[in-house]
DNA sequence: CTGGGTTCTTTGAAGTTGTCAACGATTTAT
DNA sequence: ATAAATCGTTGACAACTTCAAAGAACCCAG
């Protein structure tokens, strides 16, 4: 178990690299939603870190123009995050990259990859 | 699947905070052997850094007494790591209680435990 | 045995992540 | 309207990470 987490550890570190992107800075793009601006805290919230943490990761995600900060219209005091059209093609190259099955898994029989997906399915309650 | 590896960063951190260690630190920890000394340099390669990382992550240790640098007899450039007798109470604590089945797994029927470890190990290679 | 190249660890600089406390701007509640 | 709470930012600090450079010790000619 520990062994697998390791090695998709290291997986998601390369693929991060391979876009020049911190594994923070990974997280939080896949968590941004192309469609729906969502205000700082609550990517925050999803990456369980502090508020002023994410300052600084979407300052440096800002600065390669992979997002954009904006007012909020309801309260002037939340940003919005919005994806810019160069971090939706990063985002989406990114995210097919991860849902590449990873090699140790990949090489297993079908009836191991179901019974896995299954079982797994089971532990998370659906 | 990426949902699973994110719990289970969340429950390692989690569990090495208990401890007061960071999560390299506990890599470290883990990775010496308690009866054989172990070179910083390979210390490096096992958890896949810099050896200039390492000297900084054992400083810490060893500050905490956890961890002793000692010359090597056959060359004297090369520090071997030993584990002190603080440092091997906390490493047994601490191995005993990542080796407990994380909380999603726990709640899986015994067969389901089975055929999830069976998967893992054709998955690696055993 | 002496010198030059190699190897192991450390140091220093620089960048990112992470937390906490404090602040400014804004909103909400009294 | 004033006070309290909320959101994002800033600053201070610690840890991790890599790279380049240095120091110490080793090894191998010559």
């Amino acid at each position: 178990m520990f062994e697998l987490l390791h090695a998709s550890k290291q997986r998601f570190m390369a693929i991060a690299s391979e876009f020049e992107l911190s594994p923070p800075q990974v997280m939080a793009l896949r968590q941004l939603d192309p469609d729906e601006p969502k205000p700082m805290s609550e990517l925050a919230a999803a990456l369980r870190c502090d508020n002023s943490n994410v300052t600084g990761i979407v300052d440096r995600l800002e600065d390669r123009g992979l997002v954009e900060r904006r007012a909020a219209d309801h309260d002037r005091r939340v940003k919005m995050l919005t994806i810019t059209e160069r971090g939706l093609d990063v985002r989406s190259r990114l995210t097919a990259r991860l849902d590449e099955p990873p090699e140790p898994l990949a090489g297993l029989a079908v009836e191991d990859q179901r019974a896995l997906r299954d079982i797994m399915r089971r532990a998370l309650g659906r």
